[in-house]
Parts: structure tokens; C-alpha cells; sequence
RNA sequence: GUGGCUGUAGUUCAGUUGGUUAGAAUGCCAGGUUGUGGCCCUGGAGGUCGUGGGUUCAAGUCCCACCAGCCACCCCA
């Protein structure tokens, strides 16, 4: 057999580029407004960033990652998400150092070993930001705001917010204890799955999409209630700027991130066109990544948001027509004789800045206008041995009916003024 | 990673209880109009029926394995 994409890869073929181009173009537009730079890291990094990062114990870190050796014998691996590169970037080349706070967002392909379902794809695309530098709630609103904002340009209603606090490193412990402890009570009930996670993550028992798990965890103790005096304010003042904000959100006690990273702040938006794979962004606080990586203790937040999914609804939602790109004018030789001609003469179109395009199979007359209409030029220009002769040519507006003869003199003049 | 469903021209699909040259629509090419598109008409090209085994006189149709996609779980963007 020939060759194929691997597994849960695929290629986006010139039929859908325009509408990447598009959403890309609509991100970076949202971006600048909220004034954050990009910056492109490598699509590899040490095994270790990683681990570090992410947690050992995360199913990312734990199976799901392409790892690999170079022929050093280096542990390298794919980057699975895009936060620890950038906090590695962001202590790597002390950009702390120049400013209070850095604001930062990516877009860029991730690689994530899972099986391949629709809007779960083995090489998929994100892209995120990071704010790095404030611990006020402040900064969590604007991040917030600015994922509402992107998917609001892009029209992508019925998409849902919910947030939580997991807290931080004084009072997620205690917590912790406290729900294992009600855990435990009942674990000879739970799944097994939910039973092995009590010990290792036993906030993510409440995260259960069992029907019997949820219905014995359903009177457990949540996080929002168990929150210090810092996180709990914290929280408040999260939820006080998003109302102001006109942000509308549920508070889930049970949302928990799969990635350890984070403190306080925890959110997700997610949509009801997408099944299963419904999450379109996800995003918070991690106000201790910075010295686990070994930086200086800086407090960040930022969001993650995956491309295929938000194509999937796009496309649902169908509105974006005609995005793809097409020639201005189409040059046809009526003979073989003034085709050489003719190709010359669109080169120098091309290099006055018009989209020419031409024939290059030796087809008939007909069969370029065919091409021509296919193609959706606004134009063609129909040139034989006769219009040569004269320096004229047939221009003809595929829009509408006639054709009228114009100096080839005044073509480039002639094409500006009727394409406005 | 676990379970299930699916896999036929470029594309969307049909293919009768296994039976001899595998069809349609659309797209593509050419002609009808030897200097002119979109409509229409005519003709043509295009398939080792996901791959590899097996059962059978005979397999697109049945069995097995593998590969890929999809759905749910898991996980997450």
C-alpha cells in the first residue's frame, strides 16, 4: 500500500486552509486588543519540563506523551500543552526581569498519544495565553474575558463557562484529607476507577461521570467550602469582576484541571455541539509553577484552547463563505500561437500586484473558459493572433454578460478601478 | 488504553439468500459550438470492493487477523 498520515493525524487540505487562516487571523485580532505578544517555542523540550510540570501522576505525563531518546541519549518528548514551555521560555530568558507582568499567547500543533476520536486527535492545535506576573484577580477576569471575547467574535454561541477554586498549597491538603476520609466510608461502593483515585486524586472521584459515583458523591464535601481566607477571597473577587464584566458562569465544585499545575482559579468552556470531547478551553491560575521549574516565585494564569474542536462547530454553524482565495483575472489564448505571449503578460500582471493565473495544459479555448469559471476569476482576458496585432484584448467580467476590448496598455489601470 | 459500529470510483452512496463483464449520482476529460464559461445533450477515463490470510467449484458478500475512522468509556483542548 502507499503511504498514509499516522494515526490520529491528518492534513488540512486547501478546501479547509481558508478557514484556518480565518479563525487564526480572528485570535491574533483578539490578542492584539488585549495587548499579548506571541511567542513560538520548539514542538519539543526536555522529558523533565514535563514531568515537572504537568505531575508525574497526570494521565498526560503518565501515557500519554511521545517520548523518545536522541541519539545522545536525551529524553525529549513532544510538548502535550503549551504552559510549561512558555514558563520555561518565560525564566530561560528572564523576561520577568524587563516588566512586572508578561503577557504572552501561542498557537501551535501538540501531540498527545490518546485514541483518536472526532475533536481528539493524536497531533491537534492549541492556543493559549499566559499571563504572567500578577496574582490579583484581575488578571484571572481578563484571561477569562479574553476566551469569552475569541469565541464571541468568531459568533460560537452555546458555549458554557464554569468555574471553581481548587485552592492552593495551605488549604487543597487539608481538603484533601478531609474528603478522602468521607471517601473512604463508602469506597467498597465506588467504581474501581474512582477507588484507585481516592489515595492518588481523590478530588477527581467528584469529577466521576459514573451515574452510581455520582449519586454516593453527590452530599461529599466540596472545595468552595474549604477554601483559606486568601483563596476564598480571591474566588470572590474573581466571580465580582466577571459579573461586572457581564460574563455569565456556573461555580462547579467539581471542575479540576488534569493537569497539576494549577491553584485557585480553575475554568472551562464548553459546548453542547461537540459530544463527548466537549471541552473547548480550559484555563486558571498556577501560582507555583514558576519555582517548581526552578524560577523565582512568580504567580500566572492562562488558557488553553483547542483549533479541530472550534473548526467542528464552525463548521456546524456554517457562515463563512468565500474565504477562499481566487484569481483576479484569467488570461486566455484564443491560439497556441500567442500563448507564450500570454504568459508573459500574466507575470507582469503578477508582478503589479494582481492575483493572474493562466493556462498551463495547452487546452482549448473553451476549456480555459471553463477553468476560468471554476476557478471563480472576477475576470478573463481572451488574447489571439488579431488582439496582438491591434496590442488590444477581449476583457470580459465573468459576473455578468459582455465583453469589450481594452489596450493592453491600460489593463493593470483598467483592473484596479473595476475591482473596487 | 477498554468496549462497540463501520470501511465499495476523486466524493456521496447502491450492490438482492456467496454466482460469472461491480453500478448510480456528482466531480473530472473531450465533443456538440475548429475564438469564448455557467444550462443542456453525447461520449470517455476512473475501482487489485481498507490490507493480508482462510472457507468454498465460486467471496464486495461468510470467518480470522491487522490497519484506519467513528461512538461511548477514559482523558482532555
Amino acid at each position: 500500500m502507499t503511504f498514509k498520515t499516522i494515526r490520529g493525524t491528518k492534513d488540512i487540505l486547501p478546501a479547509e486552509t481558508p478557514r484556518w487562516q480565518y479563525v487564526e487571523s480572528v485570535l491574533r485580532a483578539v490578542f492584539h486588543r488585549f495587548n499579548y505578544k506571541e511567542i513560538r517555542t520548539p514542538v519539543f523540550e526536555q522529558t523533565s519540563l514535563f514531568a515537572r510540570s504537568i505531575g508525574e501522576l497526570t494521565d498526560i505525563v503518565g501515557k500519554e506523551m511521545y517520548t523518545f531518546t536522541d541519539r545522545s541519549s536525551e529524553s525529549l518528548t513532544l510538548k502535550p500543552e503549551g504552559t510549561a514551555s512558555v514558563m520555561r521560555a518565560f525564566i530561560q530568558n528572564n523576561l520577568g526581569e524587563a516588566q512586572p507582568l508578561v503577557k504572552l499567547y501561542y498557537l501551535s500543533p501538540m501531540f498527545r498519544q490518546e485514541r483518536p476520536q472526532a475533536g481528539r486527535l493524536r497531533q491537534f492545535h492549541q492556543f493559549g495565553a499566559e499571563a504572567i506576573g500578577s496574582p490579583f484577580p484581575e488578571a484571572d477576569a481578563e484571561i477569562i474575558a479574553m476566551t469569552i471575547e475569541i469565541y464571541r467574535q468568531l459568533s460560537l454561541a452555546h458555549c458554557a463557562l464554569k468555574i471553581n477554586s481548587v485552592g492552593c498549597e495551605k488549604c487543597r491538603p487539608r481538603y484533601k484529607k478531609i474528603l478522602q476520609a468521607e471517601l473512604r466510608t463508602i469506597a467498597p461502593q465506588l467504581s474501581e476507577e474512582s477507588r484507585r483515585r481516592i489515595e492518588q486524586n481523590p478530588m477527581r472521584v467528584l469529577d466521576s461521570k459514573d451515574e452510581n459515583d455520582i449519586r454516593l458523591t453527590a452530599a461529599m464535601p466540596l472545595i468552595t467550602d474549604h477554601l483559606c481566607e486568601e483563596c476564598s477571597s480571591h474566588f470572590g473577587n474573581v466571580k465580582a469582576l466577571l459579573t461586572t464584566l457581564h460574563i455569565s458562569y456556573t461555580v462547579d465544585g467539581r471542575l479540576v484541571r488534569g493537569l497539576d499545575y494549577y491553584t485557585k482559579t480553575a475554568f472551562e468552556l464548553t459546548s453542547d455541539e461537540l459530544g463527548s470531547q466537549d471541552a473547548l478551553a480550559g484555563g486558571g491560575r498556577y501560582d507555583l509553577l514558576a519555582q517548581e521549574l526552578g524560577g523565582k516565585p512568580t504567580p500566572g494564569v492562562g488558557f488553553a484552547a483547542g483549533i479541530e474542536r472550534l473548526m467542528m462547530i464552525i463548521e456546524k454553524n456554517t457562515m463563512l463563505n468565500g474565504l477562499d482565495v481566487r484569481p483576479t483575472i484569467f488570461l486566455a489564448a484564443a491560439d497556441s500561437s500567442s500563448r507564450s505571449w500570454v504568459i508573459e503578460k500574466t507575470m507582469e500582471l503578477r508582478s503589479r500586484g494582481i492575483a493572474a493565473e493562466t493556462d498551463f495544459l495547452q487546452r482549448s479555448l473553451k476549456a480555459q473558459m471553463r477553468e476560468a469559471d471554476r476557478q471563480r476569476a472576477a475576470f478573463v482576458l481572451v488574447i489571439g493572433a488579431e488582439e496582438l496585432k491591434r496590442q488590444t484584448a477581449a476583457l470580459k467580467n465573468l459576473r455578468v454578460k459582455g465583453e469589450r476590448e481594452v489596450s493592453l496598455a491600460d489593463l493593470p489601470k483598467i483592473l484596479s478601478e473595476e475591482s473596487l
